[in-house]
DNA sequence: CATTCGTGGAA
DNA sequence: TTTCCAAGAAT
């Protein structure tokens, strides 16, 4: 914990083991779709997609991400709604609005080329240590570190550093460890190699030392404590939330649907009428509230399912309803009835997709 | 520094 | 089934 990175780096032999390593992920690693091009776009593109977000779930979301937008300038001219569509799914929604609004900057103030400084990079929206290290990196070859959590778990075990990988200062010491390891002369591989090393042979639970190209350079295997590294708390309990939703049809049969506040929980997004923000009691007074909130007289309703959804820090408990209805007031600026074709359109959180799925 | 932000897959 | 988590950033 005390010890500094002169005690760290001791007996450590930098040049090997940018070799072995290198020498490793040349000849091992993956053929991902982001690594066919040097792209600083289409590398930034993915290093934001893959951010808590693993490799398998990514890749079909990056070949239509850049179908639909091959390039910067496509991205920064194409609607939110439409950019918000195609990230449907793939979760943590403030990722693209940043990376949106990111490129919208980049178009504007550099002519539409991803800037190679690390001070320009950085200040853009969305771009924090980690991505501003990967992209510099990868797509300019220039050598800053891209500390993830694969990397921290990697040169935890390496270096048999015993510092909580869940607090945030922590992160600094493993990119200053970087900073005198990394090899200059090809940075690019040199990142990514740790990475990949940390998702094929360094894994959370039960690595593969016997298979590792750098087992000889790794304290935790000497010592016979790598599955007990990294040191991470326990991230606490989520806490539940119980309320109704309900897929609304008028006369016409179109549905009701409302945008998310722009901020928040799935901000953006589009959901079914519901009562998430002042959970009822009784289905008496879920009709109550659903009919003062939107407007509309409600002729029958029924219950069609429920529904649990688990989201990183709170549960969903959701009672999914179906309900006839009059509309009293025509579009509002955060509320559409809308046809089941044209429901299509809009981006939807996993949950209301099942939901409608079950309505179906 | 701790909390808020999704989702689906693996152990 | 439960737990943990995966190439983090903003607040």
């Amino acid at each position: 914990m005390k010890e500094n990175l002169q005690q760290i780096l001791a007996h450590f032999h930098i040049e090997l083991f940018q070799h072995d390593l290198i020498q490793w992920f040349q000849a091992e690693k993956r053929d991902l779709p982001w690594r066919k091009e040097k792209d600083p776009y289409k590398i930034w593109v993915s290093e934001v997609m893959l951010q808590q977000t693993r490799v398998d779930t990514v890749i079909p979301y990056f070949y239509q991400f850049i179908e639909k937008f091959p390039t910067l300038d496509a991205l920064a001219d194409a609607e939110e709604e439409e950019v918000l569509k195609v990230w449907e799914g793939l979760g943590y929604y403030s990722r693209i609005r940043h990376l949106h609004a990111a490129v919208k900057e980049v178009k504007e103030k550099y002519g539409g080329r991803v800037p190679a400084s690390k001070e320009q990079f950085s200040s853009l929206k969305g771009v924090g240590p980690y991505t501003t290290g990967a992209v510099l990196s990868i797509a300019y070859d220039i050598p800053e570190p891209a500390v993830d959590g694969n990397v921290m778990r990697v040169l935890s075990r390496i270096f048999y550093i015993t510092d909580d990988i869940a607090k945030g200062s922590t992160r600094k010491k493993f990119e200053q460890i970087v900073s005198h390891i990394i090899a200059h002369d090809n940075p690019s591989d040199f990142n990514q190699a740790l990475m990949e090393l940390g998702a094929l042979i360094c894994t959370p639970k039960n690595p593969s030392c016997l298979l590792c190209p750098v087992q000889r350079h790794c304290r935790a295997f000497a010592e016979g404590v790598e599955k007990q590294l990294p040191i991470k708390t326990k991230a606490k309990a989520p806490k539940h939330v119980a309320f109704r939703a309900v897929v609304l049809v008028n006369e016409e049969g179109r549905i009701l649907i409302e945008k998310r506040p722009s901020s928040g929980l799935l901000a953006n997004l589009w959901q079914l009428p519901n009562d998430e923000h002042a959970p009822t009691l009784n289905e008496q007074e879920f009709i109550k509230e659903i009919s003062e909130r939107y407007h509309v007289l409600i002729r029958s309703m029924e219950r069609i399912d429920t529904f649990e959804h688990v989201f990183s820090h709170i549960v969903w408990h959701i009672e999914a309803y179906k309900a006839k209805a009059l509309q009293l007031q025509i579009d509002r600026k955060t509320t559409k009835w809308v046809t089941a074709d044209e429901l299509k359109q809009y981006a939807f959180p996993v949950i209301y997709q099942k939901i409608w799925q079950a309505y179906e």
